[in-house]
DNA sequence: CGGCGATTCATAACAGTGTTGCGTAGGATC
DNA sequence: GATCCTACGCAACACTGTTATGAATCGCCG
């Protein structure tokens, strides 16, 4: 039963496939290496060879995630307008977290409990920043806000987006709430108090 | 070895305390009900009796924690300027977190699997909300704020707070990243924009 | 005040988990 | 074509939360 010398790369796809149409299904409690193994059609040992163990198997699916997100994020049509620009892709983060809630769920809350991100994924996880930065840099550049290093001003925007969107999959806001209305004026407004 | 008919009172504050110690020394992962039982003096079984499982004994750490969080919350001096006000308030909230940083992690990440807390427990999360909507509804009503739900501003301030909070604990904040600094002009510049 | 029913909790077993030695099949290398 | 190396199957280990059983003892009622 050996494979090639070098790892079997549609086994390791496989099994990174059906990890996440496990968490995608019933959560990341439901993520068992032996039913994980049982479902390909191999045994627990392959995630050993193919990752290193279950912390790093979810680490492979916390860079997948962050590689959708980015790719969201890129999708967003600018205005070149600030305000409107950080609000559209405040919006565009909710929906990419509302399309992969359980992917979400491993960027950004420590559900699998072995697994912590390593210095090569939280590098990918400020990815994310990037385009924020460009527009809020641009915006400073110009003089529409206010002077303030770039950085500081993006991650507050990430900050907001991030909470309120950690808040609501927590069930931590009020009931018959309307999110989404809420959640577009508070990006606003959020991005107008770095009006210059 | 019975007890008494009801329960013992003193035991279960001595399960609670352990508890919190162990998740506050190793996280959330080192809690193990037979280390508990064992290092307490009793066994398992009495977890089942006084909370009804390993969920529940969380969700009692749960409401613990956001008991303190209330508290530090009310503590806060304010001085009816809304946009330091909320400033303020958010300040403690990061204090807070960086204070019971395992507690932080039971109450807004899902870092015990069998965990969900019930709607008693969202009620009491939500709780959290009431000293920030009294100061943005007073705000609205002097027209120092614009005129928008309260409830809407008031959660609009604590997602930022909850986000960057979380961000940092995530490490997902840059390298020498003056998160202090950061965090306050953040609060700052949010509550600004809902200046009329 | 005494006995009965109810209940707490100890003991031990169960089912499940991630992880790890061991053994082996079979490509890669010379 | 012989040899090495390695991915991976099997089975065991240590651990987890949970639960069936049973003994001890309290609250309650006559």
């Amino acid at each position: 039963m050996a494979r090639p010398r070098t790892h079997d790369e549609a086994l390791r796809l496989k099994l990174l496939d059906r990890a996440g149409e496990l968490i995608t299904a019933d959560g990341a409690k439901a993520l068992s290496l032996r039913k994980l193994a049982a479902d390909v059609g191999t045994s627990t040992t392959a995630v050993y060879s193919l990752f290193g163990g279950k912390p790093e198997l979810v680490g492979a699916l916390y860079v997948e995630g962050f590689r959708r997100f980015g790719g969201r994020m890129d999708a967003v049509g600018l205005t070149g307008e600030p305000v409107e620009d950080l609000t559209r892709l405040g919006l565009a983060y909710r929906v990419s977290a509302l399309a992969d809630p359980h992917l979400y769920a491993i960027m950004f809350t420590r559900s699998v409990p072995g697994f912590e991100p390593n210095d090569e994924a939280n590098d990918l996880s400020r990815a994310t920043l990037k385009p924020l930065e460009d527009i809020v840099r641009a915006a400073v550049a110009e003089g529409v806000f206010v002077d303030v290093a770039p950085e500081v001003i993006a991650v507050g925007c990430w900050g907001v987006a991030h909470g309120l969107v950690s808040l609501e999959f927590n069930g931590n806001l009020p009931p018959e709430f309307d999110v989404a209305t809420a959640y577009e004026a508070a990006l606003r407004a959020n991005a107008s108090g770095w009006l210059a």
